[in-house]
DNA sequence: GCTGGCCTTGACGCCGGGGTCAAGGTTTAC
DNA sequence: GTAAACCTTGACCCCGGCGTCAAGGCCAGC
């Protein structure tokens, strides 16, 4: 199989092939022309690049997971090594979460704090009432 | 005051106050010897820009609030645009949110699912059980 | 007048994951 | 034999928000 019917088979680019390469993720036997050859391990190989590569993952974090298919193991979380990745990815993600949590709690309060503000700052908009009013003969009725 | 002081006061540095007028957010007058010359109003402007970036704002979302400010409004969010920035920041917020939760729960699925693979092909391990044991003369003490 | 500490502009580097040429070699189909 | 569709390496571009030099001007104190 050469470069772009890999790169059709895995839905992505010969470029992202090339570059996965040059990052020593996934090396090329080449044919006598020099064009790059791959086998089915190799799709395999890419399949389970991609599907960490949508969690978010980083390349460099996807590496035991092609090491631990190349071992031989059943599948790229067969070996320890995978399984920190996730646990390590796991703990990452929740800190992220927490904070972007946190920020969105703080820009809605913000929000709230400045459409009261723009409320109470606009003129014919509600004034700044007294619930036991200080002028009673003024009736709320217009 | 001049760039130097201005940045410490705002906890930043000056290559980054030269990176904001260069984008034309923080312009600064020039004193006689070619110096930026800043203000307590600038200082004002340059905490607006820093506590926004702080919540992950992206540079050109905190424009709305500058010149809010620069307008003489009493708040940097005392505009509607800047009220807009709010909102389409708290569903990016949301989305982003969501969509890392999705990652988390589908990531902790696959550990999950791969922790009890290892387990169960770990020699020694807790072999596959039955319930109803197949060969009830082996008891489960050791 | 000289050293040290401020300031100026300009320009390149970084990071990740590739996109997008450029200039050329190979193979296949007509 | 030639055009089309592959392939090769190499190199620069992108994004955001600066960090970090380089080469030089300005000013204070001694």
């Amino acid at each position: 199989m050469r470069i772009g019917e890999l790169a059709e088979k895995a839905g992505t680019t010969t470029r992202t092939l090339r570059y996965y390469e040059s990052r020593g993720l996934l090396p090329a036997r080449r044919s006598g022309n020099g064009y790059r050859a791959y086998g089915e391990e190799d799709l395999r190989l890419l399949r389970q690049i991609r599907l960490l590569q949508d969690f978010g993952f980083e390349l460099e974090d996807t590496r035991p997971f092609v090491e631990c298919l190349r071992a031989g193991h059943p599948a790229g979380d067969s070996c320890p090594a995978s399984l920190e990745v996730y646990r390590s990815k796991l703990a990452e993600l929740d800190r992220c979460i927490a904070r972007l949590q946190e920020v969105r709690d703080q820009v809605g309060a913000q929000l709230a704090r400045a459409e009261l503000e723009a409320q109470a700052a606009r003129p014919g908009g509600p004034q700044p009432r007294c619930e036991l009013s200080a002028h009673p003969n003024e009736t709320e009725g217009n």
